[in-house]
DNA sequence: TGAATGATGCGCT
DNA sequence: GCGCATCATTCAT
């Protein structure tokens, strides 16, 4: 794949309206520069969590340990563990001060599948990067990576090469406040979207 | 020091 | 649609 669609996003991409983030996150690239090789994926389904006045997202209840790096500066990486057993990974938006971010959910493997974590080399799997958990996982992701600067470091997003995408929203999924908020993004031509979108589109193929 | 809980995924029904 | 695995974090004693 060409140098250019590697490109670090800058900051400034990140320093915006999370919500306006989120819907130009869809189509984009997370590329992760590991020892033994380069991870990519298109990034397909994206949520938006902004601020103290949104119950849902974390700093909902004011800064601590966990989620401080959702008051620092945007374009670093805020990595959570949640169920015991699932991290997530987070793009912080915004000013610094101002606790936002944008969790990834889902993305099409685009390189280096096969050092993807329950990935299979000889077939396609829309599922191999369906859900947050299941993203971290194939990339091996963890809180080792929390906090890394997003401009700069092994971890980035960048342009994809041909990115016309109708960007569908909805509610967010998982949660039980904020419910009725349509700050869930996601592609609507793509296969490995999770939730509601993904049940919609079974029943049409029927 | 302890109990509740969660931005999930999987298998079973 | 439901139960559950499994544990860091948080907040209440």
């Amino acid at each position: 794949m060409p140098e250019s669609h590697h490109r670090t996003l800058p900051r400034s991409f990140y320093d915006r309206p999370t919500l306006d983030v989120a819907a130009d996150l869809i189509g984009k690239q997370i590329v992760f520069n590991r020892s033994d090789g380069r991870l990519a994926a298109r990034i397909v389904e994206v949520e938006a969590y902004v601020g103290q006045d949104d119950p849902a997202c974390h700093a909902a209840r004011g800064q601590t340990k966990r989620n401080a790096v959702m008051f620092g500066r945007p374009g670093h990486a805020y990595i959570y563990f949640i169920y015991g057993m699932h991290h997530c990974l987070n793009f912080v938006t915004e000013r610094e001060g101002f606790p936002a971010a944008v969790l990834v959910r889902a993305a099409e493997p685009s390189e280096g599948e096969n050092l993807m974590r329950g990935s299979a080399i000889d077939k396609f799997r829309p599922e191999l990067l369906r859900g947050p958990g299941k993203f971290c996982r194939a990339f091996d992701l963890t809180r080792e990576q929390n906090g890394v600067d997003l401009c700069g470091g092994c971890l980035f997003v960048a342009e994809s090469p041909l990115s016309t995408v109708r960007v569908g929203r909805s509610t967010r999924i998982g949660i039980r406040t904020g419910v009725d908020l349509l700050w869930r993004f996601y592609d609507e031509e793509s296969p490995a979207v999770s939730g509601p979108n993904r049940i919609l589109r079974a029943k049409e193929l029927q």
